[in-house]
DNA sequence: TAAAAAAGTTAGCTATGACTAACAAGATAA
DNA sequence: TTATCTTGTTAGTCATAGCTAACTTTTTTA
């Protein structure tokens, strides 16, 4: 086995850091990312994130150079979906057995995506016969760690009269999980966009039997398939 | 309510010495428990112990005079009981879903404690129909934080002739657990003492159609039930 | 192109929780 | 009862990972 993976024992901070980074390395393909950007992502200050990549560098999982942007290398990327893979199995295993809701999954994985045991993960995996998909329609990598990206369509990013299927929500707020339910869009809801008001960008939208408007700021967290 | 519980923010140190502390305290109802003792059973120096007992004093979790030995408040003892519910019903779950082996789950049930969730763990008791023993017979504690101890026979207190019924085993060893399974021994399993040989405290027992020798050391960890 | 703004870095501080070494208090034994 | 051993305590160090404040480099813009 060449690809055999070294279970680097990583501090939490260290996971979260790669992770974190990996996250933003890919939310936008082409722009570069840089410290004081990780730092607001992580909540932390931008010495703090200085440092921690200094130690990340020295353990080459990441690459840059003084003042220059960061990247991952490939064993800092394989970290990075290891632990995606691990937080959106334990999200599934919540929504789907402990009945947890749409917007109380993702705090309580954000622990136990730091559990080390690859025995827990994997028969994790088999118990809920290999999901595709997490509780939010994200796609969760498999155990020889591929991950695959699809091109992601915004909600904000359709014209009027198109029409779409959701795909995916992002997970990082309790608030907009929570509105999203509350006016009762769900996974696969097929939506169509009635109106682009100039001003302030904001959509109103039809779904089912309901209208809604919606804000730009709301529609950027929204991922669709487009469909007409 | 008057015993609304406070989910008091502990470190995971924090969680482990009250547990250890309570452990310790339950093993040997009436010997004391003293600060050296306590840095051994947690393998650390008794400098790091006298340390963190000073904070769960502050924290009124612990009571000690100074060169004096060590007790738990009844906020404490709440808190190590919660602990000990949370890693027993961990280890039933991976036993008994994830195909995990008896000596296996402790390690990952040290882990899986920590994570801080009230709802996680009611309805982890919940998905798994409220069991009421963990895979080494140990009683799990119920919501209420209720602890019911048994009282205790080791199987190196019993006499030749006796037979008895295994309950329980200690499981802070995978290798003696390793050696438990090897050798055939379940729970529920009936054991007949054949004989205790003076010499090195060594007992023959006899259990299905099996004769083994084990050692003082060995019966000490086995918790029976007498039959006869 | 020079000044201003933004981004990145460094130094030095804090808290947690380990550690060792040295010392003090109690317990035990000669 | 004194000497010794065990137990407990304190002081001071280290690593991790946060912070602020001050500084440097790069980028932007006037």
């Amino acid at each position: 086995m060449t690809n055999k993976i070294n279970l680097n024992n990583l501090t939490k901070s260290e996971e979260d850091y790669l992770k974190a980074l990996f996250q933003l390395l890919i939310e936008d393909d082409s722009v570069k990312v840089g410290n004081n950007q990780l730092a607001e992502y992580l909540k932390v200050s931008p010495a703090s994130t200085n440092n921690m990549i200094k130690k990340l560098k020295a353990k080459d999982y990441v690459i840059s150079e003084k003042y220059g942007k960061l990247d991952l290398t490939e064993e800092g990327k394989a970290i990075a979906v290891r632990l995606i893979r691990k937080h959106r199995l334990w999200e599934t295993f919540l929504y789907n057995y402990l009945n947890f809701t749409w917007d109380e999954v993702h705090d309580v994985a954000e622990q136990l995506e730091h559990i080390k045991s690859q025995k827990l993960i994997d028969e994790l995996d088999r118990f809920m016969d290999f999901p595709k998909n997490d509780p939010h329609g994200e796609i969760i990598p498999n155990a020889d760690g591929e991950y695959f990206i699809l091109p992601r369509i915004t909600l904000s990013s359709l014209s009027e009269g198109d029409v779409c299927q959701l795909v995916a929500v992002d997970d990082g707020s309790v608030n907009f999980l929570k509105y999203v339910s509350k006016i009762g869009l769900v996974l696969s809801s097929e939506i169509k966009i009635l109106e682009i008001r100039e001003f302030d960008k904001s959509i109103r939208i039809q779904f089912d039997n309901t209208v809604e408007t919606v804000t730009r700021k709301f529609a950027d967290n929204v991922f669709v398939k487009k469909v007409v």
